[in-house]
DNA sequence: CCGCATCGCGAAATCGGTTTCATGACTGTT
DNA sequence: AACAGTCATGAAACCGATTTCGCGATGCGG
C-alpha cells in the first residue's frame, strides 16, 4: 500500500525539543501549560514551537490521553428534519461553542433505530467523548447509549425525566402560555389551538402554555377549540378548515410552530376570511417564514443559536466532570400582522 | 491530572491475538481484507473480534497511517447563512455519503477570512484527510489551502475556474433557463428577474439563464427589465416596487431564489396586484417556502441532497488520487399556483 | 554541617494499530 | 536431491504526545 506522504511535513516535539534544548517530556509540559518549568526554558520552548510553526497531532494525543477532543452530534435522520431551517442554526450554536474549547462536533446524520445501529456501535466505540442528540425518535437508546458511560446530552425535554439525562429545552410552556394570552388580551375571546405531536414532550408542553393562559386569566379552556397536528403545513390546514366550520366565531388561532401557523392562513384565507381582521395568528419559532410572509406572521421567538450554545457548554461541563442541571431558555414574543 | 478510566474497556488487538492464537501482525491484516492469510486462521481472527465486540480505534489507526478517515465541512459563518434551509441539507447529503464510507465529517461553522484563522490553521494541521467548503466569501483562502496538498472541494462554482479546483454545483444557468423560458412560453410578453448577488457565480449564472432563454426563443432583453439583488427578501421587495412603478406592462418576474420570490410577490399584493392574474412568479430553489407560501410557488428544484453527496464523493475520489471532473447537476421545474 | 523534603527535568514506557523485515515452510524446477 | 522462488507469519520498529519514575540539585530545619 502507497503511503501517501504527507505533503505537509509537521513539525514534531521531537523537533522543538532539539531546538530548544530541552528533552520532549518538558515540551509537553510547556505546551500544556504546566507552570513548574523554569521560566527560561519555558519561553525557549515557546519560541522554538511557533518558530516551527507546530500544531498538536490529535491523534497522537488522543492514543495517549484517551480523549479524543471530539463530541458526536446526532441528528435523528428523517425527512422533515433536514429541511427544517431550526437544527442548522442549532448546529452553528453548537459548533461555535464547542470550537472556543478546542473541541469538534462530528456530525452524523442518521437514523437511530437500535442500540446496535451504526451510530450506536461508533458512538461507544471511544471515537468520540460525548454524544449531542439533537432529535430523538427512540429515547431508549440514547439512554442505553448515556448508561454505557458516554456523556450525553439531548436538545429538547425527554419524556422519561426520571433518568439523569443531561438537557437542554427552550421554555415551551412560557412561550405558549405568552401566544395565548397575547391573543386573549388584545381582543380575541375564542381562542383556538392547532397542537404539534403530543406524542413530543414539545407538543405536551406547547398545549399546556394555552391551557395555562387561560387559567391565569380566569377563562374556561373548550377542548372543542384544540387540534391535534403533526407539526405540518398540511396537518394545520386540514384541521383549520375543520375547526372554522365547526366553530365559526373563533378569532384567534395559536399554532405550535410557524409552519403550521402558515397553514393556519392558508386555510383561513380560503374559507374568504382575513388576518388578523377576522382570526388573529400566533405561531412558534420565528423562523425566516414567519418573516417573509404576508402578512408577517407574529409568532415566539425561541434562541435556537442558544440552545445549540448550551447543549456544547453543557457537554463541556460534564467532559469536567461536573453534573450540569438542565437549561430552559426564554422565549419572547415577536409581534408582526397576523396578531 | 485525573485519568478519566475509559468507563468503556475497548478490545485491543493484543486481546484477539491471544484468542485467535496469532500474532497482532495477523490480526491487523486479516481486519484489513488482507487475503494472504490461512482461510481458518482469518476465521478464528474473525470469530474472536466479533465475539470480544472489537472497534478500530481510529486514534491509534491515523496515528500509524496518517489519515484520519475524517473530513472537514466548512460553512462560512454569517447570520444569512445559518438560517437558510438550504445547507442543512446539503450536510445531510454529505454525512450520508461520507458515512457510507467510514468517514466522519467534522463541522466546522465559522468565517474563513484570512490564511491564518483558526480554521485554516487547523485545516492543515493535519487532522482531517480533506475540506468541503459549503459557502466561500474569500475563494484566495481556498486555494492556499489546497496548495499546502490538503484534498479540497467546493460547492458552488468557483470564480477563478483557472484553478483547478473541484467543485460540485447546481446547473443555475439552464435552471434559469427553464424558469424563464416557462414564463416567456405561457404568455408572459414582458419578463423581468431580481438576481441574485452577482458577484457570486450563482447569481451570474442564473441571469445568464435568463438571457439565454430570451435568446432562444428569438427575443429581445430588455436591460431596465433586470434588476440587482442580494439573494434577500427585502432587497427583493424593495427592486420589485421599483420595476413595476417604471414598468406597468411586467407580466412576469423570474427571481433567482425563492426567498426573493416571496419578497416580489410580497411587493405585487403591496402593489394591489394579484399572483399569477396580473404577475407570473418563478423562484429558484424549492425550498419549504416555496411549499408553504400561498399561493404556492413555481420554481426551480435543485437536487440539493444529492448536492452534498456529489461533493462527500468527488472528496473520496481525489481521496483514492483520482481527479475527478467538475459536477454540475440538473434542475427541475416544479409547478405550482405563482405561474 | 548533615539529613530530609522539595523541585525541575530527562529517560523511557505507554497508548493501539500498521508495516517492514526476517524466518521457516513449502513448491516446483532441473 | 539440491536450489531458487513463494508464501504465510511473527518479532519488532514505528507513528507522536503523555506520563511515570527516578535522579540530581537545591533549600530548610536541627
Amino acid at each position: 500500500m502507497p503511503v501517501t506522504s504527507p505533503s505537509i511535513f509537521r513539525t514534531t516535539y521531537a523537533e522543538i525539543a532539539a531546538k530548544a534544548g530541552v528533552s520532549r517530556a518538558t515540551v509537553s509540559r510547556v505546551l500544556n501549560g504546566d507552570d513548574r518549568v523554569n521560566t527560561e526554558r519555558a519561553q525557549a520552548v515557546m519560541d522554538a514551537a511557533s518558530k516551527l510553526g507546530y500544531r498538536t497531532n490529535r491523534a497522537a494525543r488522543a492514543l495517549s490521553t484517551g480523549r479524543t477532543g471530539q463530541i458526536a452530534v446526532v441528528i435523528d435522520d428523517s425527512p422533515s428534519v433536514l429541511s427544517d431551517p431550526f437544527w442548522g442554526v442549532v448546529l452553528a450554536g453548537i459548533s461555535r461553542a464547542l470550537m472556543a474549547n478546542d473541541i469538534h462536533p462530528v456530525l452524523m446524520v442518521s437514523p437511530l433505530e437500535s442500540e446496535d445501529s451504526p451510530i450506536a456501535n461508533y458512538l461507544d466505540g471511544g471515537d468520540v467523548d460525548g454524544a449531542i442528540f439533537l432529535t430523538v425518535h427512540k429515547e431508549d437508546v440514547v439512554h442505553q447509549i448515556a448508561q454505557k458511560g458516554l456523556p450525553v446530552v439531548v436538545i429538547g425535554t425527554p419524556t422519561d425525566l426520571k433518568s439523569d439525562i443531561v438537557y437542554v429545552d427552550t421554555d415551551n410552556r412560557a412561550g405558549a402560555e405568552l401566544a395565548t394570552k397575547h391573543l386573549l388580551t388584545s381582543g380575541c375571546k375564542e381562542v383556538a389551538t392547532i397542537t404539534g405531536d403530543t406524542s413530543a414532550v414539545a407538543g405536551i408542553d406547547r398545549l399546556e402554555g394555552y391551557h395555562a393562559a387561560h387559567l391565569s386569566l380566569g377563562l374556561e379552556v373548550n377542548e372543542d377549540l384544540i387540534a391535534q397536528g403533526d407539526w405540518s403545513f398540511e396537518s394545520a390546514k386540514t384541521l383549520t378548515l375543520r375547526l372554522l366550520a365547526r366553530n365559526p366565531n373563533i378569532d384567534g388561532i395559536f399554532a405550535a410552530n410557524d409552519v403550521m401557523a402558515l397553514g393556519v392562513m392558508a386555510a383561513i384565507y380560503e374559507r374568504g376570511r382575513l388576518v388578523p381582521d377576522h382570526v388573529a395568528v400566533v405561531g412558534f419559532d420565528d423562523n425566516i417564514m414567519a418573516q417573509t410572509h404576508r402578512p408577517g406572521l407574529t409568532t415566539i421567538r425561541q434562541d435556537i443559536l442558544g440552545l445549540g450554545a448550551a447543549a456544547a457548554e453543557s457537554m463541556l461541563s460534564i467532559l469536567q466532570g461536573e453534573t450540569p442541571a438542565p437549561k430552559i431558555l426564554p422565549t419572547e414574543l415577536i409581534l408582526r400582522e397576523s396578531a
